[in-house]
RNA sequence: CGGGGCGUGGCGCAGUCCGGCUAGCGCGCUUGCUUUGGGAGCAAGAGGUCGGAGGUUCGAAUCCUCUCGCCCCGACCA
């Protein structure tokens, strides 16, 4: 519940953070150091972000399944870079019924390898493929800097692990993932997002080819908001993924992996949100809209809640995500406040001058004050709502968008990348190397985002070291 | 793991340096009345083994020793 103010994004952006996902009721602190419990109304900004999601993965011919928690701690050994990736964020358990385990168990920070091992058991032919499994659940990562949903020790995500006959089938569900994750950033969550590869040294462990979809925050930060892996024939042969092919020669399969995890709400909080507190995409929020009854006298309160429930009743039956509040206890000014921090789009007041004129009160969420203040009548409320939710969504992506646009640069030499890094993003050429991207690194606490799809037709010079340059990549400081 | 901060009713803190009697304050919570178009007012209540263990002392939130935990800033990660 709201109470106080919470500081401005301006003057501490990382508090801002910390208090609004309190205030908004999104989630708590845990007991244990690192973990967080997402409250109901986070879990219903999470379930509305799953289930369009899961809706898409179906469309496209994926089923879902559950693998275990509990990994052999044996799986992780067998692919490489895989287990050197994982290895400092496992937790490890140990005993079971009072005794110590002959075989050390892993909770899961990933199911790469208790996939690769199940998919061993059941491809063995062509005709087993492609084999499209989505895994909704959560995962445990042993944390050093924890933040809420940006970065805690369990977080929930949805994994999807594919098997396929040819490299350019992974590939091609690879980016077709990627598709959907830019699909739903912009349609659902109004956040744009560039799609790209990553650089070697921000690949995930194990994989040949890792893309992502990367966004600005407020604070112009990068946040990597979905990741979509192509492995090769990497976790097949450790795992002895292997089919027949028509022609009855064994092969080994190629995999893909892809997810978007509960991080994706941080975004969404780092994106919209202002210092009244969340905003929420219409299409997304678990409370589209909030009536709030104005009342003095007793006689008014009858005649507002009258018009109020017969206002609720229509835009429920509408289809609207709607919310009465008929506190006694607080003001309506404290509800304002209260439902502001909470992101809610719309609020509509009615009061008693509204039932004389026929009349509400329509207060937008992405505009303050008076400027996102109308007047309209309750006759075809329900038209008039959803026409304005759907404006919010458009204004947010938008607003999102310019933000964005405004804040990437291209410096015409290293000296301005280091300098422009620091509030913003730089879009440079770079010769690709592990040298120069390390350079920047160290020089400018800035990492390469992504070498995004979309690229100039002309070649160019690496921004760090002059060599001729094939793609530009983009570089910020990220979370 | 390095640096910094902090553990006292649900939350935020004071008290700790310099030990003293029933451990305070604000917010929130409960009940009642008045309120409600931008964070309401009054009144009466409930709620604390002062993070934990050991020690010093007639007496410890306060002093000593050990310990546990959390938050923030740096190196790794979605």
């Amino acid at each position: 519940m709201a109470e106080d103010k919470l500081p401005t994004r301006a003057d501490d952006f990382a508090e801002w953070y910390n208090q609004l996902v309190l205030k908004a009721d999104l989630a708590d602190y845990a007991p244990v150091r690192g973990c967080m419990v997402v409250k109901p109304y986070g879990w219903a900004l999470w379930e509305n972000i799953t289930s369009w999601l899961d809706a898409e993965f179906k469309k496209t011919g994926h089923v879902n399944a559950a693998f275990p928690t509990l990994i052999p701690m044996s799986f992780f050994e067998k692919e490489k870079e895989h287990v050197e990736g994982f290895a400092p964020e496992l937790a490890v358990v140990t005993h079971g019924g009072g005794q110590e385990l002959e075989e050390k168990l892993v909770v899961r920070p990933t199911s790469e390898t208790i996939i690769g091992y199940m998919y061993s058991k059941w491809i063995k032919s062509w005709r087993d493929l492609p084999l499209l499994i989505v895994q909704w659940g959560s995962v445990l990562r042993w944390e050093l800097r924890t933040k809420l949903f940006l970065r805690t020790a369990e977080f929930y995500w949805h994994e999807g692990h594919t098997a396929h006959a040819s490299a350019e089938e992974a590939k091609e569900e690879m980016y077709r993932i990627l598709d959907i994750y830019e699909e739903f950033c912009l349609q659902q969550a109004a956040i744009p997002v560039i799609k790209g590869t990553k650089s070697e040294t921000e690949r995930f462990a194990g994989a040949q080819v890792t893309t992502s979809i990367e966004a600005m925050m407020w604070d112009k930060r990068a946040l990597q908001s979905g990741t979509s892996h192509y492995f090769g024939q990497n976790f097949a042969k450790a795992f002895e993924i292997q089919y027949l092919d028509s022609s009855n020669t064994l092969q080994y399969c190629e995999t893909t992996s892809w997810a978007i995890s509960s991080r994706i709400i941080g975004a969404i909080i780092m994106v919209h949100g202002d210092d009244q507190g969340l905003v929420l995409p219409p299409r997304l929020a678990p409370v589209q809209a909030v009536i709030v009854p104005i009342f003095k006298t007793p006689e008014d309160k009858v005649r507002v809640m009258e018009v109020a429930d017969r206002l609720f009743k229509e835009l429920k039956t509408a289809g609207i995500r709607l919310k009465m509040d008929d506190r006694d206890n607080v003001s309506s000014g404290f509800k304002f406040n209260d439902w502001e921090m909470r992101g809610v789009p719309v609020r509509i007041e009615v009061g008693p001058k509204d039932v004389e004129k026929g009349t509400v009160a329509l207060a937008r969420r992405d505009k303050p004050g008076k400027e996102g203040k109308s007047f309209v009548p309750q006759a075809g409320l329900d038209l008039a709502l959803k026409g304005l939710l759907a404006d919010i969504q458009d204004s947010l992506l938008k607003r999102a968008t310019e933000y964005r646009d405004a804040n990437i640069h291209h410096p015409k030499t290293y000296e301005e990348l280091k300098q422009v890094v620091q509030d913003g993003w730089a879009f440079s050429y770079w010769c690709e190397s592990r040298e120069c991207e390390t350079k920047v690194k160290e020089d400018a606490k800035a990492t390469t985002r992504n070498i995004p799809f979309d690229q100039p037709k002309e070649e160019g010079a690496c921004i760090v070291c002059g060599k001729p340059s094939k793609r530009k990549v983009y570089f910020g400081k990220a979370y």
